[in-house]
DNA sequence: CTGACCATGTAAGATGTTACATGATTTA
DNA sequence: TAAATCATGTAACATCTTACATGGTCAG
């Protein structure tokens, strides 16, 4: 199994979930695709790590299948946890470009920081409001190292935090580029 | 051409370099095996955005390649730099561990907290060498968005930025697990 | 009336990791 | 004396992305 597998997992764990679902509530802190999650979840549910439930949709879209942890699933999510993880995997063209900004025109840089910043800020709009559906739906309790949000809520604030310094830096390299274009 | 080789394409372009130069030369912001370099690098050459030359080595160490950026390349990479960026890619095992912290004992996230901690103070260490470095070479004129090495510059700024709030926001969790551990 | 949303999936291809091979020199 | 550094590479495997397929409902 993968970190994908036990993020997955754990999800289920929490909460009874279908693949889309699923997606949905990695959004932020995980990317994938929906091509990887059904493999992987059929995957899993045929190792006996999960079991799943049809929910019959209207319409014609295709049954629902929500998925739901086993004591198996559970046993090996509990081994996994307090392994020492895997690095952070990142990989980030915009800093590549940045990287070899001095190729190209200080104009076309601009542009580039400009449309990170709008994209950061849409991200940080997107932390703020699970967090606010986190807080409507739990209360104080999501802050309770007990409840089963805390993990969840923490990491948005991790998210929320991160995104709002690149947001940061960004306006403060446009300010130094700024800075040196009109002193020329 | 991937994001990698652009990448790549774009340090050779700076300076003329290695394969293994390179993967050191991107450490703190683009993990990469060597397994993955030396065929991409041998790739771009084979298709004339590069070319190479021999090194001597002492001992019985293979014989570095130097390579340069040909104007095909520089052409190509010009080419790249304008266009919109994709979106950052992260995984982060770490964190799909934060999400399902509620199925395990608090003193194991202690534990997982204090490790990335002491993990991220060593690359705290690694990006102000990095810029330290930077300032020794080239004094005040890094700051110049004329410099070469301005791109790189506000890059471990950038990852400085992240790496300190990455640290902040692992004791910011540790301080509410402690207080609430504390007053039971 | 165009695109986003809902919902699952397969196939092909690109990308990335791990294991292997070589082996002297330096550092802890 | 064990491990890290230097230096390049191949092979096998795992993971991830892109393109395709289906098709009704809802919002702008």
């Amino acid at each position: 199994m993968n970190s994908l597998g036990y993020t997955l997992l754990g999800m289920i764990a929490r909460k009874p979930s279908s693949g889309y679902e699923l997606k949905r509530n990695l959004e932020g802190f995980w990317h994938v695709e929906y091509s990887q999650i059904y493999p992987l979840l059929s995957k899993m549910e045929q190792e006996g790590l999960t079991t799943y439930e049809l929910e019959e949709q209207s319409g014609n879209k295709p049954d629902k299948k929500i998925y739901s942890i086993t004591s198996k699933g559970l046993t090996l999510l509990k081994e996994w946890l307090p392994k020492p993880p895997a690095p952070p995997v990142q990989r980030d063209e915009f800093l590549a470009k940045v990287n070899t900004m001095w190729l190209t025109e200080p104009y076309t840089m601009k542009l580039l920081f400009e449309e990170r910043i709008a994209a950061f800020k849409k991200q940080v709009a997107h932390h703020k409001e699970e967090l606010r559906v986190m807080e409507e739906q739990f209360g104080d309790g999501v802050q309770d190292l007990s409840s089963i949000y805390f993990g969840r809520y923490m990491l948005y604030h991790q998210r929320l935090r991160h995104d709002q310094e690149e947001i940061a830096w960004c306006e403060w390299v446009l300010s130094i580029v700024n800075k040196q274009l009109s002193s020329k």
